[in-house]
DNA sequence: CTGAAAGCGCTTACAG
DNA sequence: CTGAAAGCGCTTACAG
């Protein structure tokens, strides 16, 4: 069965590819086409069930109705979370989510950008890493709208959206303060990207603000590629050897290892010994004890970042770049 | 910044666009082009960073090099840690994935399709819903291979890659009986996919098998799309009602809320109650004590997706439709 | 009220 | 060894 083109319902219509076509893309008022042929023409295409190539239309208007994602990984719940709301809400609004990871690498972030590129994406929604400023620039020069999520980039003047992590960092500590808690770590990672330093940035600020005195012996950046064995080695040598009465793990990964930890060497978690994790995870709430975390509105990320593009593809001129900084927020479980 | 053609390419070699076109595509030795014109070609190329139009390239040669991805939910963690497996696989052979939820829905899944067919997708990996066989078999009269996973489809004539899930489950709930259970419950879900009901049929041949009287009591089938709160109150009445010496959840979704309820009515998993959880999850491994699982073989699955795609996609001939059933595995921790 | 025709950027059969 | 030209399936400026 050979798939059905618009010039087969032209045909079949007995009408001009034109017409069909106007009649396609809702412009048969507009261009006056009478009601008898509009219906005539919906029918037929209705019972044959013709859909336009999108492909070709993509070839002679230029855009796609395609949203390119880049992500660190998908399979980080985090992002497959966030994923999935923005997929849904762009759905509703008649586009297409296209995604892939970059796995935190350069080289393959760029490669998506081109390939997303010379697939004729209409819109880039990317959780950059540094080193793609330059190639994120392209495209802006290029006009297309791009946001910014989760991480921003300090030399891309584009749209942002993302959780102040600063702040949700900065009070995860002070409710370790106000516990009565003194040595304070962090387990972090090692990826230079800006909500990370944020995060870095509030725990410092935090306990300074507070007249304790920061050392960087509290402090583990994990690598972040690294196998997981390596990680539970790094933060069990931490927790051993160091009095810490209160640990704030920056990323949900981190913390579900470091939860490992503390069961192979049998550290509770209570009174005399607290634990926050960035990011919340089913894993966290289940845990006994309930694990307090810090969380991020992926809803209201979602819709931010879909409605500014929504916004700037439906605009004609250049809008002015927003920078959206949502509230995180600390749920404290026991 | 006007985006390079290969006309410009052209122009700028001193050549005809039909001999740009045969270098880009490695046809140049075989069209004979003198070394001189492919060096002087690709670096031209090269310096402009020139990217061929795929969009114009799917329109002339009908397909995209890129594998549609069907699945119920990407903010599952099987779905997504599936999806990046698959999706890394195909990219190191040149594939780009696109991939979308159908949320159990049959009209979306409908519309997926639809929508993956108008970009001429290559291929289709689908994790099917009982409703779009007629869909699917479109599909395969279209001559577009099409590889269902995780779940099955009776009256479709394709490949299939997925677990055996009647074995899984006869296993779990044997293991249950070794330990001596007598009264073993099954929380499942109530959608009509064949790995569910595969679970199901193995939960109740394992206990025929050994002598125990299936009861319908000690079966709770939760409804797929309520709230999570209605079906804690499902699994609690369950828990609390019925003298239950062992639980198999047939999802690891449906584990995580029976956990949640474990740990509001204070009833612990030990020698006297025990629980086996469908599909790991980071969550269980953490838990205390820790939850035994049925591990499917996502890599296996993945690779096998892959593999089968791509001899497809370069086969001539109509290949033989292969059922790929791969064992899971029964992870007893403690 | 409707249609003929150009053109989006490629690939490829054919010709020389 | 290389090129002119048709055509993939659409959209849209222009003409009538």
């Amino acid at each position: 069965m050979k798939t059905l083109s618009i010039k087969d319902i032209a045909v079949q219509a007995n009408v001009s590819i034109t017409t069909v076509s106007f009649i396609i893309n809702g412009k048969a008022k507009e261009k006056s086409i009478s009601e008898a042929v509009i219906e005539k023409v919906e029918k037929i295409i209705e019972e044959s069930g013709y859909k336009p190539n999108q492909i070709a239309r993509s070839l002679r208007t230029g855009n796609s109705n395609i949203i390119g994602l880049i992500i660190e990984d998908i399979s980080n719940s985090f992002f497959s979370r966030i994923a999935r709301l923005i997929e849904d809400k762009a759905y509703k609004r008649g586009y297409k989510i296209i995604y892939s990871s970059t796995e935190n690498s350069v080289d393959k972030a760029k490669e998506l950008i081109n390939m997303f590129k010379s697939r004729k994406v209409d819109a880039y929604i990317i959780s950059p890493i540094k080193g793609i400023e330059e190639d994120i620039n392209m495209l802006l020069t290029d006009n297309k709208p791009v946001i910014l999520f989760d991480r921003n980039l300090p030399n891309v003047d584009t749209n942002y959206v993302g959780a102040d992590h600063f702040n949700a960092s900065y009070q995860s500590i002070e409710s370790f303060i106000k516990q009565g808690k003194k040595n304070i770590a962090l387990v972090t990672t090692d990826i230079d990207v800006q909500q990370i330093t944020e995060r870095y940035d509030g725990y410092k600020k935090a306990l300074e603000d507070n007249g304790i005195t920061y050392s960087d012996d509290l402090v583990v950046k994990i690598h972040f590629n690294q196998e997981e064995a390596e990680t539970i080695s790094q933060i069990k040598t931490l927790l051993e050897s160091k009095k810490i009465d209160a640990v704030l793990f920056a990323t949900n990964y981190l913390a579900i290892s470091g939860l490992k930890v503390l069961k192979q060497i049998n550290k509770k978690i209570g009174d005399e010994f607290a634990v926050i994790a960035y990011d919340d995870h089913e894993a966290f709430e289940l845990h006994t004890p309930s694990i307090s975390t810090v969380q991020q509105p992926l809803e209201e990320i979602a819709e931010t970042v879909i409605k500014l593009i929504l916004s700037q593809l439906s605009s004609k001129t250049k809008l002015e770049n927003q920078q959206v900084i949502i509230p995180a927020k600390l749920i404290i479980r026991d």
